[in-house]
DNA sequence: GTCTATAATACGATAGAC
DNA sequence: GTCTATCGTATTATAGAC
C-alpha cells in the first residue's frame, strides 16, 4: 500500500550533463511537486532524484539535506510573487482596479504553479509553520491589506476587517486549485483546468469579492 | 530530520480495557489527525497506535490495513457533516437567512474539527480524490449550491455560478483553519482560535458572503 | 559534477502468547 | 481484545569511484 504511482507532470527533458544551475533547478523543481503533496517528512528523497532525472547523492551536494532543500524550495514562490505584486504597480490604480488587478494575478499565479498552494498547507500542517516564518510572506499579505485599507479611507470600500478579508479573499482564489483533484470528480463534465474553466472561475472570484466589500 | 515531535492535541484520557468501540474510536481520532497532518502514504501507524494509547496491532486487528483505516477515517465526516446539514432544515428559510445559517454552521464544525479540512486537501493531492470519490460528499456541496439556485429563482442574489460560488465559499470558510499555523506567525498579538476571534471571522465571512452575491 | 554501493535506521504488517 | 517480538522492505544519508 504504497504510494500512487501517478504519472508525474514534471518536464522531464534531457538533462544537460555537468550544469550545475540547470541541476539545481531541476531539482528544485521536482521537490516542489513532491513537498506540496506529502510535505517535508512525507517526500522522498528518491522520487525527488528521480522527478529531476538525478540521483540522490545530488540533492545532498546541493542542498545539503533533506531539510535544506525543502527550506530553499519553499524560499523560491516567496520572492517571486513579492517580485510579481510589486511590478504591477497596485497603488497607481484605485483601490478597486487594484483589488481586480491583483485577484487576477494571484489566481493565474496559482494557475501556473498548481502546487504552491499545497506546499503552504503542508508546511503549516505539519510544522506549524516553522520555515514559513523563515521566508518573507508577511509582506504578500501586505499587498492585498494595503488595497483593503485604501478603499475604506477613499470611501469606495465598506467598513471590513482587512486582515481577515485578505484571508478570506485568499481562501477564494485558492481551493480551486488545492482542493482540484476531489472536486473534478463531482463535476465529470467541466474541464477545470482548462483556460476557459479558469477564466470562469476568475470572474466569478472577482465579481463575488468586488461585490463583497464595495460600498 | 524526522517529523517534529510537538505533542499531540488528542485528549489522552486512560483507556478502557477491552472496550471494543471505545478503542476503536480512538484509533479513528488519532488516525483522523495524523492523516490530516501527513495523508495516507505520509501517516505512520506508530504514531496512530501512540495517539490512540495502543499497539500498531490493534490496527490491523479492527481496520485490516493501513488503507482500511484510512477509508474509514474519511467517511466519518462526510456522514457527520450530511447528518448536520439535514437537521437544520434549511428549505424552511429564505435564502438569505438559510446561507447565513450554513455558512455558521459550516465554520463552527471546522472549528470543532479544525483537523479534517486538510484531511480533505491531503486526499485530493496525495490520491487524486481517489478515496474521496467513494464517500458522499458531493451531496454535501448540493446544500450550498441549492440554496444558492433557490436564491436566483427568487430574486434575492444576483446571478452567479453556483459550483463556483460553492467552492468559493468553501474557500473562505476553510483557510483560516487550514492555514492557522502559518497564519498566527503573521499576526502574532491575535488569539486566533479564540471563540472571540472564531466569531470575528464568522460574521466577517457572512458579511463578505451576503454582500457578494445580494442583488 | 555525477554515479554506485552500502550503512543505519524506520516502517508496515503478521504470528503467536496471554 | 490486546500485547510482544519479529520479518522483510523502504528510506535517508554518506563514502568513494569516475
Amino acid at each position: 500500500m504504497g504510494r500512487s504511482t501517478q504519472s508525474k507532470l514534471s518536464s522531464k527533458k534531457p538533462r544537460q550533463v555537468r550544469d550545475a544551475e540547470a541541476t539545481k533547478k531541476q531539482i528544485l523543481d521536482a521537490a516542489e511537486a513532491e513537498f506540496a503533496r506529502y510535505g517535508l517528512s512525507g517526500a522522498r528523497t528518491e522520487a525527488i532524484a528521480k522527478g529531476a532525472g538525478v540521483t540522490t547523492a545530488m540533492i545532498y551536494y546541493y542542498f545539503e539535506s533533506k531539510e535544506g532543500l525543502y527550506q530553499a524550495v519553499l524560499q523560491r514562490p516567496a520572492v517571486e510573487m513579492h517580485e510579481g505584486f510589486e511590478q504591477l504597480n497596485l497603488d497607481q490604480f484605485p483601490p478597486e482596479e487594484a483589488l481586480k488587478i491583483l485577484v487576477k494575478e494571484a489566481i493565474a499565479y496559482e494557475a501556473a504553479h498548481p502546487y504552491r498552494g499545497m506546499l503552504w498547507f503542508q508546511e503549516a500542517n505539519q510544522n506549524q509553520g516553522k520555515y514559513f516564518k523563515l521566508g518573507n510572506w508577511q509582506e504578500n499579505f501586505a499587498y492585498l491589506i494595503k488595497i483593503l485599507e485604501r478603499g475604506m479611507a477613499e470611501g469606495c470600500f465598506r467598513p471590513i476587517d482587512p486582515f481577515l478579508t485578505t484571508l478570506h479573499i485568499i481562501g477564494i482564489c485558492n481551493l480551486y486549485f488545492n482542493a482540484y483533484e476531489n472536486i473534478k470528480h463531482t463535476r465529470p463534465d467541466l474541464q477545470l483546468l482548462s483556460p476557459e474553466m479558469i477564466e470562469q472561475h476568475t470572474q466569478a472570484a472577482i465579481n463575488l469579492i468586488l461585490a463583497g466589500v464595495r460600498l
